[in-house]
DNA sequence: GATTTATAGTCCCATTTGGAACCATTTGTA
DNA sequence: TACAAATGGTTCCAAATGGGACTATAAATC
């Protein structure tokens, strides 16, 4: 299958899977390209966390609590609504539910009384083990499009990106 | 400044907007790439609607069936539900508003009688007109941080990596 | 150090959301 | 051509969501 071909039938791929609109949007619009970003972030979460809701009875912000405390134990609320850009009550209550299910723990003595930091217990870090390879395997596909250079050059762009978003982010 | 420097600086602005969390999520994870892709996506999208909807009135949804059918006239329900992943009943109710307030009308004359194809009248020309250019504001603002040539390599990745979807994007 | 302002977290409640049942029509099958 | 299965769309309703009020504590201002 050569170059033209092998296009083609991708374009045929996208036509069958997200309809002719797809292909319309994805190049041929004043926004294509914040299209493409929230088309590429829409599927790839959408349906895992629909699958991880139904296997594993997490929800999208008890996996990204839980998530985020593998990674910095003592995190407060707070850190969480910052980094995900959820309101605090839906953290709030993702956290009651977590200490629930006993997947966290909230632990004491800081000097600011206000602040409950959390941590994962040993039932979370079992949880958390057993959902993740659902969400690297995703993320292996979602690469595997890329050759090895072409991943680390796209690693280095939306870097740049991400990291040009303090600048515009908050409109007005 | 130096590029040392600049990334210090870089990362000093990304703690102070979204905690000092968002380093770590975004650069010493194993779920780092998706976590990017997300993180992107939430803040460009989260912020610019809700500001859409207060200014102007309009969802998420309602947007989204306004600027397919810019690009589409005649589309029915369900290319829009399949290009963007939303349930019919929401794109369906969004219809209904949308036709509540003049800015869309279902034409008649179709084979089949089950599918309603829409389009859009002058008013909803004339609004999404008025919209329009706070998302490709914000579109150019998050493209600013690349050179012309970053932009168009990472056009090419990313719409390489869109292309493969098909291939994974539905779980099992 | 008293008072105002800001912050972490919870709770209430109106609104939004989306799964599932449903209707109408079309397509597939024998 | 009958009958089953599939499809586009709407409606119903239970559940999720998020703004805003509220409590408790901390920081800032005077």
């Amino acid at each position: 299958m050569n170059t033209h071909e092998k296009t083609l039938s991708e374009a045929a791929g996208m036509a069958d899977h997200f309809g002719p609109l797809s292909l319309v949007m994805l190049n041929d619009t004043a926004l294509k390209h914040a299209w493409r970003v929230n088309f590429l972030a829409n599927f790839f979460t959408g349906p895992v966390y629909r699958q991880i809701e139904e296997r594993f009875s997490l929800t999208r912000p008890e996996f990204v609590i839980l998530y985020c405390l593998k990674h910095m134990p003592g995190l407060v609320a707070r850190d969480i609504c910052l980094v995900t850009g959820l309101p605090k009550n839906s953290i709030s209550r993702a956290v009651s539910d977590l200490l629930g299910k006993g997947l966290i723990e909230r632990t004491t003595g800081t000097t600011d009384k206000r602040a409950k930091p959390l941590s994962l217990t040993d039932e979370g870090r079992a949880s958390l083990k057993e959902v993740l390879p659902v969400f690297e395997i995703r993320q292996k596909n979602m690469r595997a499009a890329l050759t090895d250079e072409e991943q680390a050059e796209f690693d280095r762009l939306i870097q740049k990106i991400v990291y040009a978003m303090p600048d515009w982010v908050m409109p007005e």
